[in-house]
DNA sequence: TTGACATTTCAATGATTCTTGAAGTAACAT
DNA sequence: ATGTTACTTCAAGAATCATTGAAATGTCAA
């Protein structure tokens, strides 16, 4: 993981669309979902759902696999996981902790020299 | 946290000149640093990193403190705890695991109904 | 081979975003 | 008041991104 590509895949992420897909595949878990089934759950047209798709497959969000006429997009969590670390160490040097979960209205911040943060 | 207030905060974290100003505030600690010393870090021209300080302050990833004539700036760890929060618990569903540091070339997925994530 | 289906690519248009330099605002010192 | 310093805002042009519908590609079935 480098700035170039975590630059690439925040700007993938930035869009409230492409958003929900990966919402929609993570909830889909490793089957997966065709570009058909991601236009649908979006309400978008085809050519809409496929340009969101290349914009998230081209920042190594997803992958794609051609099954006979479908192609079935994943979830790449191992990115996700990178670009999170990026975020956490590289940019911040290990001074931010991940917010709980239903704890997402205010961040627990660290204090600098803490224990480990993961 | 909300899908709204990530959007923003990924799309201004979607620039490498504002990834650089991040990275110049978490080295420069709570003490912050001037408008002008940002500018000058990153090489830009005045209104150039004013663009980006603003487009970083607008998704509140940054603080701003007027003292006398110059404007402190300081990164919120608590926002970006909070929208890394959202990607790995509102989006991923908790499926994601942070890279440790120096793990950022593969990331660690979980399997599913793994233990606690952080 | 013809037709149907699933998806992508293309072209055109409109909307944002980036960048630059000039002008404007705010705070302070003399 | 005047000048200086520190920043921001504005305006204009270039570049990139989003959206739409039509055309193209790849796959399968009859």
């Amino acid at each position: 993981m480098n700035e170039e590509i975590a630059v690439g895949a925040f700007g993938a992420l930035s869009n409230a669309s492409r958003l929900q897909v990966l919402k929609l595949l993570v909830q889909a878990g490793p089957t997966g979902l065709t570009a058909g089934a991601i236009a649908q759950g979006l309400g978008a047209s085809p050519s809409r759902a496929s340009f969101h798709l290349a914009a998230l497959a081209e920042a190594g969000l997803l992958t794609a696999e051609r099954v006979s006429r479908q192609i079935i997009y994943r979830v790449d969590f191992a990115v996700i996981g990178a670009i999170v670390g990026y975020l956490l160490h590289d940019c911040c040097q290990g001074q931010v902790r991940a917010d709980a979960p239903d704890n997402n209205q205010a961040g627990a911040t660290k204090p600098a020299q803490g224990g480990p943060c993961c």
